[in-house]
DNA sequence: CGTTCCGTTTGCGCGGGCGCAAAGAGACGC
DNA sequence: GCGTCTCTTTGCGCCCGCGCAAACGGAACG
């Protein structure tokens, strides 16, 4: 294995490169830089001058942004084939966010003048960059909506899901985060505290909803998951006499 | 005045079409289409297939997501010159929210399909329109960590101060906010309800900071109200004794 | 000029979730 | 094996801000 060498398969795979021919590919594979990231490093912080592209190859990296007293928010995790950095070096020029790598990764990252010149030559890899951000945009769209309007037990429940849904595994008894992640990091995700993060994961324990860990979370039903982030009348499992609907 | 003639001038202003030559301009302008966009009139809703890339060349519309429930945030107020509708068409094809008039406008728009060739044909195009989604990502995100972790009285101070930036007048006593804009709105903004709305801007009017009318709201102090938004210790207008500090 | 309607203000009571505090429980190093 | 460190759990009390309800007031319309 060749891991500190441009893999043109791994790069093929980004959405970002996508619907480019082989010639195009090559020179972006020879344009790119490799390198293994041990984790815990800070990949690049905020108020940086954004100057490098970043791809992720494999691993795990979490984009953090830090308020003027230190309030922290989860901005999203970046799995494997996903892009990072890249919005900020064309808009403003300054990194948004820290990036820290969650476990050992692979990146691959090109500078900003020439992702540009490859823009301005394969208008393509715009494009699908343009697809990227407003993807994101929306998203991000979406969880500002949750927290305005949603209780802090159903915007967890949606947290969770999103995590399934881009970094699930399947095991045994249930689908499980792949990655090392905290109360505290589920409470900077959906704008709450470790505490209250930690006693609704305790209630949905109790209903074998769920299963804890020490940075670790396995959903065990996602459907009740699911019931209780889109606010469905509880599937009543085995309970006494059904208490009066009020 | 030809409002209903495609205006080189205006479309000039447009930071998606700057950094282009004449030639280019010129194209732009001859496949663009123009129209009156009378007050209150749904531009596109939420759901549709994106098929239109729109811009404003005056007037102000409101971006507006709809959550399952019918609970509604407010995305953005987009001002003369902005783009809007644009990121949905090249990401995903349907727009994630309804654009309204909030005043008489006068729009002008591109099909999907020109400004698709529009951009493969210049990819300056492209390249500021990823600056411009970029730049809106980042808004969103410093939003969402406002939401996160500030009381409501500083999240409403940073929404107002946001608008004055965006559509502040100056008038005789102060600044004010250039379209119509209701203590709902506010809250649809701000993630909060219109009664705290109301009951926060009758305090900051109390102390002079503001002034509210039916769909209006002029700043008189923004120094004040920039100091609430950063959570500064307040200036102490003309009080009584200072109360001890805890 | 009166009526209607919509946006706004204000009072009151409650409760979700935060702040604080302390104990429990794995993981890790020596 | 033991101590330490970090992450997690849980209890308790309080307060911000929501929900509900009612009244107010200006604008628009006939």
């Amino acid at each position: 294995m060749t891991p500190l060498a441009p893999d043109p398969a791994s790069l093929r795979g980004l959405r970002l490169f996508s619907g480019l021919d082989a010639a195009a590919l090559a020179e972006i594979v020879r344009s790119a830089h490799t390198r293994r990231i041990e984790k815990g490093t800070t990949i690049f912080s905020q108020g940086d001058r954004a100057t490098l592209c970043h791809a992720l190859i494999d691993g795990r990296v979490k984009i953090v942004q830090t308020g003027a007293d230190g309030q922290q928010l989860v901005v999203r995790y970046i799995g494997a084939g996903e892009m990072f950095g890249t919005a900020a070096v064309f808009s403003g020029g300054i990194y948004p966010a820290d990036a820290l790598a969650m476990v050992d990764c692979v990146g691959v990252h090109w500078t900003a003048a020439t992702m540009g010149e490859l823009m301005e030559r394969y208008p393509r890899i715009a494009l699908n960059a343009l697809d990227i951000v407003g993807r994101r945009l929306q998203e991000v769209q979406t969880r500002l909506r949750e927290l305005s309007t949603e209780r802090v037990e159903r915007r967890v429940a949606h947290a969770l899901l999103r995590l399934v849904r881009q970094a699930g595994r399947r095991v045994g008894n249930g689908v499980e985060i792949d990655f090392p992640l905290s109360r505290q990091d589920i409470a900077e995700m959906t704008g709450t505290t470790l505490h209250t993060v930690s006693r609704i994961l305790s209630g949905w324990e109790g209903q074998g909803i769920v299963e804890g860990g020490r940075q670790q979370v396995t959903i065990r039903q996602p459907h009740a998951l699911v019931a209780i982030a889109e606010d469905l009348p509880k599937p009543e499992k085995l309970e006494v006499a059904q208490k009066p609907e009020k």
